[in-house]
RNA sequence: GCGCCAGUAGCUCAGGUGGAUAGAGCAACUGCCUUCUAAGCAGUAGGUCAGGGGUUCGAGUCCCUUCUGGCGUACCA
C-alpha cells in the first residue's frame, strides 16, 4: 500500500521545516512564522526530482529575497537517512531535490512484495460506491457508443477499487416504458409482415428499423406459428416484449462479458414500478409540498431546487415519467441499497437531465443529504468513414454494433482505444478500424511485457533465475535509462489516485504507455545478459517488477497482457 | 435565446491543486538488427496553445468577452 511518490513529496517539507528552523534558532534568517510551499515533480529532470519553492513563496514574510532564503535554507538541510540524495538551488530560488538509491532500492523491493496488489492505496477508506454504466435500451443491440460507456465505467471502476473503494457495478435495464411499447409494436409489425406480406402492414415511422426486430419476429413465428394474428393487439404486444426483452438482455450480458465487463446487478427498471416504489417516492415528494398540479399532470417545481424548468412526474394517464422513474431509481440506491456514493456514466446527449435531476434530489425529503451523486458525463463517439460523418442511430437501425465492433478489431485494441478522456469528443474512423491493429499503442505496451516475459523464461533457461530482491541494490542501477523506469514504476500508485479523484481512468492508458517507453528505452540501452552478476541480477529485478506493474495497469483498463507476441 | 462540453503540430490527442525551454503517437524524412523479440531504439522537421482583454513575480492552465464545432433545452429514456 506504499506510494513512494507522496512519501518522498510529504517527507520535503519536512526537511525543509526542520532546516528553517535551525536557521531561525541560529539567528541566520528570521521568524516569519510557518514557512510554507509547494512541492512538485519538474518536467524536466534537470532540475531534480521533486522542485520545492518555499524560498519563493517566503520571500515576502521573511523580508529577504528568495536565493538568499534558498541559500540559508540548504546550507542548515540535513539529508542524512532521507530519500533525498542532494539539493541544490536553481532559476528563481527553487529548491531542486534528488532522490538517493535508498529511495530507487525501496521501490523495486515495493513492488516486489506486493506484486499484483501493487499499485492499492486506501484513500477512499473502504466507502460504498456504486457505478453505474452502459445501462443501454433493451429494445436492440449495443453501439459504438456503448463500446465507449463501457469501457469507462469499468475502468472506472476498476480505479476506484485499486484506490481503496468498496465497488459495485450496475446495469440499468429500461424494461418498462415507451421505448418498451415502440419495441413491441415493432416486433407485432414485423410478424404481421412475414405472415400477410410486406405490403399489408406498414412500419411505424417512429419504429425499431433493424434487422434484429424482424429476427424476433422470425424467432417468434418459428416457434408458434400464426397463432397470434388474431390476437388483441395489446395482448400481443405483451407476449413479444416478454418473448424480445429477455432475448436481448441475454445477448447483451453475453457480448458485454465478451468485453470483459461484467455487472453485479443487472436491475430491472419493472420492479421499481411493481414494488410501488416509484408510486411512494412521488408521494413522498407530494406530502413534501414540491408538486403541483397542471394540465391533468403532477409536475414537480424543480426550480425550487435551482434548475431552469420543472418536470413531470405523473402524466394525465396516470403513468409516470422517466424522470418520475429515475427519482425513484436513485433514492433506491441510496436510501435501500446504502450505497454512500453513485457515479452515473452517461452521454452528452443526456448532460441536460444530468444538471436538472442532480438539482431534483436535493430535496431533502428524499433524505440524501450526507450522499454523494456524481455524473462522469462522457461526450459522443463521431462515427466517420473516411471524410464522411456516419449518423448512428438504434431507431434506424444503422448503428454499428458492438459485438461487429469486436469482431473486426478485438476486445484488447477497442478497450485500449476507447478508455480516451471522457470529455473530449471521440472520432472513430471505420477506414482506419482494420488498421487499429498496427497503430493501437496498445500494442506497444503489450511487446514490452512480452518482451519481459521472454527475456526471463530465456534467463532461466540458461540457469539465472529470478534473484531474491533483498540481495539486490538500485545502487547499480545508475543509468539515467534504469531511474527513469524506476521512477515510472513508483508514479503508479500516485496516478490510481488521481485517476480515481478525477474520474479519468484514461490516465492509466497514458501511464502505461510511458511505462513502456522507459521500458523500451532501458532495454535498448541497457544489456543484461552479458552484464558482471550483480548487475544483471539487479536488471532483472527491475525487469521484472516492470512486468509486474504493466500487467497491473493494463488490468485495470480490461486489456491482456500476453507473455508472447 | 439559455445551458453543458470542447477548440494545443498536417492528423489523433497529452499537458493534476497556476511554475523553469508547451509534449507524445501517427504521417514525412535520416540512421540502427551476425549480439536478450526491429510490434523496438536514436535523430530531423513541424506551434500566433481559436481571437481579444484581465488577474500576478509567473497563464495552455484562473476570470471576462467574441468566434467556431458537438450536445441539450419532450407528459422519450
Amino acid at each position: 500500500m506504499a506510494n513512494l511518490i507522496e512519501e518522498a513529496r510529504l517527507s520535503i517539507d519536512g526537511i525543509i521545516e526542520k532546516a528553517y528552523k535551525k536557521a531561525v534558532g541560529e539567528g541566520a534568517v528570521p521568524d516569519g512564522g510557518l514557512l510554507s510551499g509547494k512541492v512538485e515533480i519538474p518536467k524536466d529532470t534537470s532540475n531534480g526530482d521533486y522542485a520545492a519553492n518555499h524560498a519563493m513563496a517566503g520571500a515576502k514574510a521573511l523580508k529577504l529575497p528568495p536565493r538568499a532564503i534558498a541559500e540559508i535554507l540548504v546550507s542548515h538541510i540535513d539529508l542524512t537517512d532521507s530519500y533525498f540524495g542532494s539539493v541544490e538551488i536553481a532559476g528563481p530560488g527553487f529548491l531542486n531535490f534528488r532522490l538517493s538509491d535508498k529511495w530507487y532500492t525501496k521501490v523495486l523491493e515495493t513492488v516486489q512484495s506486493e506484486g499484483a496488489s501493487y499499485g492499492r492505496s486506501d484513500e477512499g477508506h473502504g466507502e460504498r460506491v456504486m457505478v453505474e454504466f452502459v445501462s443501454a435500451n433493451p429494445t436492440g443491440p449495443m453501439t459504438i457508443g456503448n463500446a465507449r460507456g463501457g469501457v469507462l465505467g469499468d475502468a472506472l471502476a476498476s480505479v476506484l477499487d485499486r484506490a481503496g473503494y468498496k465497488v459495485f457495478r450496475e446495469f440499468y435495464v429500461n424494461d418498462a416504458g415507451n421505448q418498451v411499447d415502440l419495441f413491441g409494436k415493432s416486433i407485432e409489425v414485423r410478424y404481421l409482415q412475414l405472415i400477410k406480406g410486406e405490403d399489408a402492414v406498414e412500419f411505424p415511422e417512429n419504429g425499431y428499423h433493424g434487422e434484429d426486430i424482424r429476427l424476433l419476429a422470425q424467432l417468434l413465428f418459428d416457434r408458434d406459428g400464426g397463432k397470434y394474428v388474431d390476437m388483441d393487439s395489446d395482448e400481443r404486444c405483451k407476449v413479444f416484449v416478454e418473448f424480445g426483452l429477455p432475448y436481448n438482455i441475454a445477448l447483451m450480458k453475453q457480448h458485454l462479458e465478451r468485453y470483459r465487463i461484467h455487472f453485479d446487478e443487472w436491475f430491472l427498471e419493472s420492479s421499481l414500478h411493481d414494488s410501488g416504489y416509484v408510486a411512494e417516492t412521488v408521494k413522498l415528494l407530494e406530502d413534501g409540498g414540491y408538486t403541483y398540479e397542471k394540465d391533468d399532470a403532477l409536475w414537480l417545481r424543480n426550480t425550487e431546487f435551482g434548475a431552469d424548468k420543472d418536470e413531470v412526474l405523473r402524466r394525465g394517464n396516470g403513468f409516470y415519467t422517466y424522470y418520475a422513474v429515475d427519482v425513484a431509481y436513485h433514492r433506491n440506491k441510496f436510501i435501500e441499497r446504502g450505497f454512500d456514493r453513485v457515479i452515473d456514466v452517461w452521454g452528452a446527449d443526456h448532460h441536460g437531465h444530468a444538471i436538472r435531476f442532480a438539482a431534483s434530489m436535493t430535496a431533502p425529503v428524499l433524505g440524501l443529504q450526507n450522499k454523494k451523486l456524481d455524473f462522469l458525463i462522457m461526450q459522443m463517439v463521431r462515427l466517420v468513414r473516411g471524410n464522411e460523418i456516419v449518423k448512428v442511430s438504434k431507431r434506424t437501425g444503422k448503428a454499428l454494433t458492438l459485438n461487429d465492433l469486436l469482431d473486426e478489431i478485438g476486445v484488447d485494441a477497442c478497450r485500449f482505444f476507447f478508455n480516451a478522456k471522457p470529455d473530449t469528443h471521440l472520432e472513430f474512423d471505420l477506414d482506419l478500424a482494420i488498421r487499429q491493429d498496427s497503430e493501437n499503442p496498445v500494442y506497444y505496451v503489450q511487446y514490452a511485457h512480452a518482451r519481459i516475459c521472454s527475456l526471463i523464461a530465456a534467463m532461466a533457461e540458461e540457469g539465472h533465475s529470478l534473484p531474491k530482491c533483498e540481495a539486490v541494490s538500485a545502487a547499480l542501477l545508475s543509468t539515467e535509462h534504469e531511474r527513469e523506469l524506476i521512477k515510472q514504476l513508483a508514479m503508479f500508485t500516485e496516478e490510481i489516485k488521481i485517476a480515481a479523484r478525477d474520474y479519468d481512468p484514461s490516465r492509466i492508458n497514458r501511464y502505461v504507455t510511458e511505462l513502456a517507453a522507459r521500458f523500451h528505452r532501458f532495454y535498448t540501452s541497457c544489456r543484461i545478459k552479458e552484464a558482471e552478476p550483480e548487475l544483471r541480477d539487479a536488471r532483472l529485478i527491475l525487469c521484472d517488477c516492470t512486468e509486474k506493474v504493466i500487467a497491473n495497469a493494463l488490468n485495470i483498463v480490461g486489456v491482456t497482457a500476453p507473455e508472447k507476441m
